[in-house]
DNA sequence: TGTACATCAGTGAACGCGCGTTCACTGATGTAC
DNA sequence: TGTACATCAGTGAACGCGCGTTCACTGATGTAC
C-alpha cells in the first residue's frame, strides 16, 4: 500500500479519532481495543503509532471531539431559537432523557459515557483534562438555555443542577437497563426538569 | 497451612466479599485484580476458586453487600428519627454531596461507584441484577426520607429525582476532581436538594 | 473416647489469552537539484 | 519538466505483561466406626 499522502493521512487521523469517540463511548476506554478502533477506521492495527503517541492520547482527543460535536450542536440550537430558549431547553432535555439516548451511547453524551474513564485516569491526566474542559463547555451551553428572566447567578446554578440530574438519570438508566427502574428514573428526571409540576 | 475450619472458611469468604466491595468501588471491577482483593483479605491468590465460581460472582456479591450496608444505615436513620425525616434527609444529602464522599469511593455509594460496571455487564447478568436490586432498595430508603405531607406518588417521584441528582453530581465531581468545576457541581446539587436557605 | 481415613480450604506455581506497544519492511509521496 | 533520493504512512507479525483461571499438592478438619 505504501505511503499515504499528507492530506490522506490527516483524513485518516480524523477518522480514527471520530471512530474512537464512538467505540469508546460504547465500551469505555479500557475495553476499546486499538485493533477494533483501527478496523472501524479501515486501517490496520499497526498503523496506530504513526499517528498517535499512545492510547491515552487518542482517548483524550476522542473525548474532546465528542464534547465538541455535542456542545456545538446545542449552541447552534440556542443561536437559531426563534421563540426564546424554552423550546430548545425542552427539546434537548426530552432527547437527552429518552430511551433512545440511553440505548445508543455511541453517539450520545460523552459526559455520561466517559465519566468512569476520566475518574480513574490518575497517572496520565490528559483524558481528565479533556473531560473537564468538555463538561464545562456543556454546562455553559445548558446555561444559555435557561430563562433570561433569571439572574446570571441563578441561571448558572440551575444549569449545573440540570446537568447533574440529566447525567445521573442516564447513568442509572444504563446501569439498570432492561428493568422497569430504568424507565422510571428517566421519567422522574423528565418530570423534574421540564414537568408540569415544575 | 492446611485446611481451614468450616467456620473460619465462612469468615474468610465474608472478608473477601467485604474487601472486594471496597477495592471494586475504588478501582472498578475490571481494574480490581483478584490477587489484590485476596491480599486485602489476607489470603493467597489461588484460594479464590475454592470460594467463588468466578470473578463475576464475586463482583455481584460485593455489589449486593455494599448496597446492603448503605441502605440499612439509611433505613436505621429514618427509623430512629426523633423529629421527623427532614433532618435525616438533610444529613444524608449533606454527607452524600460532600468532598469527603467524592474522595473516598471505597466506603461510598455503590450506586455511583459501580454504575459503569453494571452498564457494561452484557454477558453474565449477575452484577447488573445486584445493581438493580441495590439501587431500588436505596431509592426506597430515600423515599422514606421525603416529607410525609406529600402524596405517596409525589414522594416516589421526588425520591427518584433526588437519587438521579445525587448520583449525577458525585459522578461528575469525581470525573472532574482537582478542578473548580468539581466543587461547583456538588455545591449546586446541595442548593437544589437542600434548598437555598440551607 | 480413640483411631483411620476422606475431605477440602488454602498454597504457590504455571498456563493462556487479550491487548498495548514495538519493529522490520514496503512503496508511494514529497523534495532537492 | 524530469530524475534521484529521502521520508514516512501504513502493513503484518512478534513481543511482553497483566491477570483470570487451572492444577498438583499440603495438611488440618470432619466423620465413620
Amino acid at each position: 500500500m505504501g505511503r499515504a499522502s499528507r492530506h490522506q493521512a490527516d483524513l485518516n487521523r480524523e477518522s480514527v479519532v471520530a471512530g474512537a469517540s464512538r467505540v469508546m463511548r460504547e465500551h469505555g476506554v479500557d475495553k476499546s481495543a486499538i485493533a477494533e478502533i483501527m478496523l472501524e477506521a479501515g486501517l490496520s492495527h499497526g498503523a496506530f503509532y504513526s499517528q498517535f503517541e499512545s492510547k491515552e492520547e487518542l482517548a483524550a482527543e476522542a473525548c474532546a471531539y465528542a464534547f465538541d460535536v455535542a456542545t456545538k450542536h446545542w449552541n447552534a440550537l440556542v443561536d437559531n431559537a426563534a421563540h426564546g430558549t424554552g423550546e430548545v431547553r425542552a427539546a434537548v432535555l426530552e432527547r437527552y432523557l429518552s430511551a433512545a439516548h440511553r440505548d445508543d451511547p455511541r453517539t450520545g453524551c460523552p459526559g455520561a459515557a466517559l465519566a468512569p474513564d476520566a475518574t480513574r485516569d490518575n497517572e496520565a491526566l490528559r483524558l481528565r483534562g479533556a473531560y473537564v474542559a468538555g463538561i464545562a463547555g456543556m454546562a455553559d451551553a445548558v446555561e444559555r438555555m435557561m430563562p433570561a428572566s433569571l439572574s446570571k447567578k441563578r441561571r448558572r446554578q440551575r444549569a449545573l443542577q440540570t446537568v447533574a440530574t440529566m447525567l445521573g438519570a442516564v447513568t442509572i438508566a444504563r446501569a439498570t437497563q432492561g428493568s422497569a427502574f430504568s424507565d422510571d428514573i428517566l421519567q422522574a428526571a423528565r418530570e423534574a426538569l421540564l414537568g408540569d409540576a415544575r
